[in-house]
RNA sequence: GGGCGACUAACUCAAUUGGUAGAGUGCCACCCUUACAAGGUGGAAGUUACAGGUUCAAGUCCUGUGUCGCCCA
């Protein structure tokens, strides 16, 4: 083993090891199963930090519950991801000077799968990386043939029972897509625009009214005041001139109006507002659409208008307005901009026919099953979202106007009549039809086939043995970012055809953000890439990956500082290990997980420390051989005490999805006890001289034996590292299995008791190395200790001469009733422990070190008197507390004079 | 406007049913001790955002204020 560890070579070496004999496969040969669902990525993606997170979350629990006996599976696969797909392709067209209008759409569609092909495997290339222990023998693509039929399935028998209809009605329409979106696609910014007042003329006056968006009024189809306005009630019913237009437009009283926003005059625009459709359709007004599929203005529209897009047309129109003098001026008004969440561009209200999914009964199942505990969110604070979002649900529009995706499976006759069915041919045949029949152009939103990943992937519609066995899943871990996208209808979805939850549980985790809490993005180059925090990467790499993507050009001197700032050498290889134990440390159930550089390498360290400690370790067993029992000895019990302890907690911990505190207390176990003070004692120990041959490999057993468990212990979170160090011990260990990964889980020690002692010597070594650092004695100067008066601990120390000796640099212990000479001291309850100040130490800093001390004591003192003398405190807490409390004030009353005692002798021979 | 969350050491984060606030990093001092300087030993560092309240006891429960963030309209 070398010096140093590296994790460079030895990750992908396990990977390939582990996947090629087989240990990722679920083995059907245990009753207790655990599975889980990768969120599938998109296809063509990259790996980013919410990645990296929630996949070790994953692994975490995965590898866990294997070595506990478990028959796993962890399902993993790829999304196609409609929309992000499609335009990541037709930009590559684009610069290769195609366009996806000129190859139609069956060779569009095999371009996309030839860079499926290319970039698919990116992805899954860097889960591999992260160390995930996925059934790659199982990977799913979402447009996979039987996972297609899966999603036709679903359609035809939702259609069949009425829950799909076909709409005519407004929706968010994306004008450079040209596609509808569903109302969760649309983010909403509030941006900075104006109110125009624009005259409205009648017989023998005008109304103004005020609008954000004047290019609309082309297809105004009435005005609107409240019917409590009094400035207007006698207008109502009237009609007024539409501006620039030879229309007419009545007056019309709806509720809906604000009359303290503007003038309290509303145009109505049913074919481009979401409120004035509705109004239209209390009113039975017309639709008139001005907008054409590329959000230009339309042949409704007056020629001069025809063919300008929304932008141009405002300014037009305004300018004519203006020179008509119906332009009454503006004002600066905040208003929210719908936007699409891909592409950014603003979305129309557009009227179009689209294919809708009845989602209210499906939404009142699935909360039901939640409120049942059916389903527990950890934590519980997002069933609320959950909940609010299901009272609230809309029909969800599931057509896209794209290329990449599942083509609904809908057909017409030449009269327009609808025929759903899995193919043409079962359309024929139930429908006696032998005419031509034309396909739906429309595919389906990607989140209506990935609601069906739990299940699809298992090989739903038919009956399969993995259904069987691990439907519904143990556990979804996924962002809060998408409980209403996916979660949700995953729900609905598994409630509906499967009669079951998908899951028993979900949890959500946090977001991960830069160390300053921003969100990483590509166009605020703020991004780190987990593979980059593995391997590590060089300053002007690093800056040019975060400079790439750029959407602001002068962002870029900027963030090349910032960066430089941060990351002055760029990122040093950490390895996979470190990162994982950092994401696992971050997961405390918080909403935002700030990404600290410096926190992976407290990890690295860590797992240095493991590694080194491993090194010692391999030279103990040089003439070792696995024979004979255990060492017994006090330092061996206490040990698998702590140990015990550490598994304890840290499963309890993992099964809580509270993996930071699993990982604190494993780190805690291995570096401040194992490390800190087992092996120590254990170098000690096997030093003596006076040990038999036999004697030492019984102690090397014991440590042998706690060292392994430890390994298995941290290997879920840490898997490479522990693997590795275990292969090389693999004989020592006479071990059986081929891997640690698919070895069984330590148990717990019987238990064992009668520590104190040693925790007492380990107490007077912290105390003697106190006195050394704070009286700053040479760490290679020999002291000698005086015990005043208490013969027990006098004995007892005199056992563990070696470690006081060793740990301490303790020479002599020293046993004196009267006429001790001035000394330091420290407490081990109310026993002294004197160190000699001869030659040493100067008294003056030793009072000063007491005093400080004794102010410590007193304040402890005054809160715990406070409380004692306190008669509801005695009446109303719990025993066991007053107890604790009372114990505490004698034990410090008791140091509060020892102390002062001390002091006082001090200062006479100073 | 409605809802949710955060505010704890210089930084990144913990703190079980209320029971006297802990890690890592950084900082200070000493030490290159034969697994590890990516290390050892010890130490300093907090009015838990603010103001009230409930309680014997509040970082934790309640009310209000402030700052920041997210979701929905």
């Amino acid at each position: 083993m070398k010096k140093t560890y590296n994790p460079k070579n030895l990750e992908k070496k396990w990977y390939r090891f582990w996947e090629k004999s087989g240990f990722f496969k679920p083995t059907y040969k245990s009753k207790k199963t655990f599975s889980i669902m990768i969120p599938p990525p998109n296809v063509t993606g990259s790996l980013h930090m919410g990645h990296g997170f929630q996949n070790t979350l994953m692994d975490v629990m995965t590898r866990l519950k294997r070595m506990q006996g478990y028959d796993v599976l962890w399902q993993v696969g790829t999304d196609h991801a409609g929309i992000a797909t499609q335009l990541v392709v037709e930009r590559k067209l684009e610069s290769e000077g195609k366009k996806r209008e000129s190859l139609g759409r069956l060779k569009f569609e095999k371009e996309i799968w030839k860079w499926k092909k290319v970039s698919g495997n990116t992805i899954t290339k860097q889960l591999r990386r992260l160390g995930s222990s996925v059934d790659w023998s199982n990977e799913k693509f979402t447009m996979d043939r039987d996972f297609s039929d899966a999603v036709t399935e679903v359609f035809c028998e939702l259609y069949e029972e009425g829950l799909i209809y076909k709409g005519f009605r407004l929706v968010n329409w994306d004008p450079s897509l040209q596609t509808a979106l569903s109302d969760l696609e649309v983010s909403n910014e509030e941006e900075t625009s104006f109110i125009w007042n624009i005259k409205y003329e009648y017989e023998n006056g005008y109304l103004i009214v005020a609008t954000t968006r004047p290019e609309t009024l082309l297809g105004d189809m009435a005005v609107a005041v409240n019917p409590k306005d009094k400035r207007y009630k006698k207008l109502i019913g009237k009609e007024v001139k539409l501006p620039l237009t030879d229309r007419k437009i009545p007056i019309i009283a709806d509720d809906y109006v604000d009359m303290a926003f503007g003038t309290g005059c509303l145009k109505v625009t049913p074919a481009h507002d979401f409120n004035d459709f509705e109004i239209a359709k209390r009113h039975k007004l017309n639709y008139l659409n001005i907008l054409n599929k590329e959000g230009r203005l339309n042949e409704n529209t007056p020629r001069k208008y025809q063919n300008l897009d929304t932008k141009e047309a405002r300014r037009l129109i305004l300018e004519d307005l203006s020179n008509a003098n119906l332009l009454l001026g503006k004002e600066k008004h905040k208003l929210s901009i719908p936007r699409g969440e891909r592409t950014g561009e603003i979305l129309e209200p557009f009227l179009t026919e689209q294919w809708y999914l009845k989602t209210k009964n499906l939404a009142k199942a699935a909360s039901k099953l939640v409120r049942n505990e059916k389903i527990k969110f950890t934590p519980k604070s997002w069933e609320k979202t959950f909940f609010m979002w299901m009272k609230d649900i809309e029909d969800w529009c599931i057509s896209r106007q794209l290329w990449w995706g599942h083509r609904i499976p809908a057909w017409y006759d030449k009269n327009k009549n609808i025929y759903v069915g899995r193919s043409e041919a079962e359309i024929r045949k139930k429908n006696t039809i032998s005419g031509p029949l034309t396909r739906d152009e429309d595919v389906l939103d990607t989140w209506f086939s990935s609601q069906l990943w739990t299940f699809a992937t298992l090989g739903w519609p038919k009956k399969t043995k993995e259904l069987d066995k691990f439907h519904p899943t143990s556990i979804l871990v996924t962002g809060f970012d998408i409980i209403f996208f996916w979660v949700a209808r995953m729900i609905m979805i598994s409630q509906k055809f499967l009669k079951e939850p998908p899951f028993k549980q979900v949890f959500i985790h946090g977001l991960v953000r830069d160390s300053e809490g921003q969100k990483m993005s590509k166009s605020k180059g703020n991004i780190i890439d987990p593979i980059d925090v593995i391997d590590g990467i060089a300053l002007e790499k690093l800056i040019d990956k975060r400079t790439e993507y750029l959407m602001v050009p002068n962002l870029r001197e900027k963030i090349k500082k910032t960066t430089k700032k941060e990351f002055p050498l760029g990122i040093s290889p950490y390895g996979t290990d470190a990162l994982r134990l950092t994401f696992t440390s971050l997961a405390s159930g918080s909403r935002d997980i700030n990404f600290d550089l410096k926190r992976v390498e407290g990890y690295r360290n860590f797992c240095n420390k493991l590694w080194n400690a491993s090194r010692f370790i391999k030279l103990q067993t040089k003439d070792y051989k696995k024979t004979g029992k255990l060492s017994e000895h006090q330092t061996d019990k206490w040990i698998r005490s702590e140990f015990n302890d550490c598994l304890n907690k840290y499963t309890d911990h993992i099964e809580n999805s509270r993996f930071d505190l699993a990982t604190q207390t494993l780190y805690e176990f291995i570096w401040d006890k194992l490390c800190d003070w087992y092996i120590e004692f254990i170098k000690i120990r096997i030093n003596d001289e006076q040990l038999s041959k036999r004697d030492k490999n019984f102690i090397i057993n014991s440590l042998l034996d706690i060292f392994e468990k430890t390994l298995k212990l941290a290997h879920p979170i840490m898997p490479f590292i522990t693997e590795e160090i275990w292969q090389s011990f693999k004989e020592v260990f006479k071990a059986k299995e081929k891997s640690l990964m698919i070895s069984k889980f330590p148990e717990k020690y019987k238990k064992v008791s009668n520590l104190k002692k040693i925790k007492t010597v380990m107490s007077v070594i912290t105390g003697i190395r106190n006195i050394r650092s704070e009286m700053v004695i040479s760490p290679k100067k020999d002291i000698k200790i005086i015990i005043e008066k208490d013969r027990s601990i006098k004995n007892l120390l005199d056992q563990n001469i070696n470690f006081l000796a060793q740990l301490a640099r303790v020479s002599e212990i020293q046993y004196l009733e009267t006429n001790i000479p001035p000394s330091a001291i420290f407490l081990i309850n109310s026993t002294k422990i004197h160190v000699p100040l001869e030659g040493l130490i100067n008294p003056s800093s030793e009072i000063k070190r007491n005093q400080k001390n004794l102010e410590k004591y007193e304040k402890s003192f005054s809160s715990l008197k406070s409380q004692i003398e306190n008669k509801k405190f005695i009446s109303n807490a719990p025993k066991s507390l007053i107890q604790e409390r009372r114990a505490s004030l004698k034990e410090v009353s008791a140091k509060i004079s020892t102390t002062e005692k001390h002091i006082k002798t001090l200062e006479k021979i100073k």
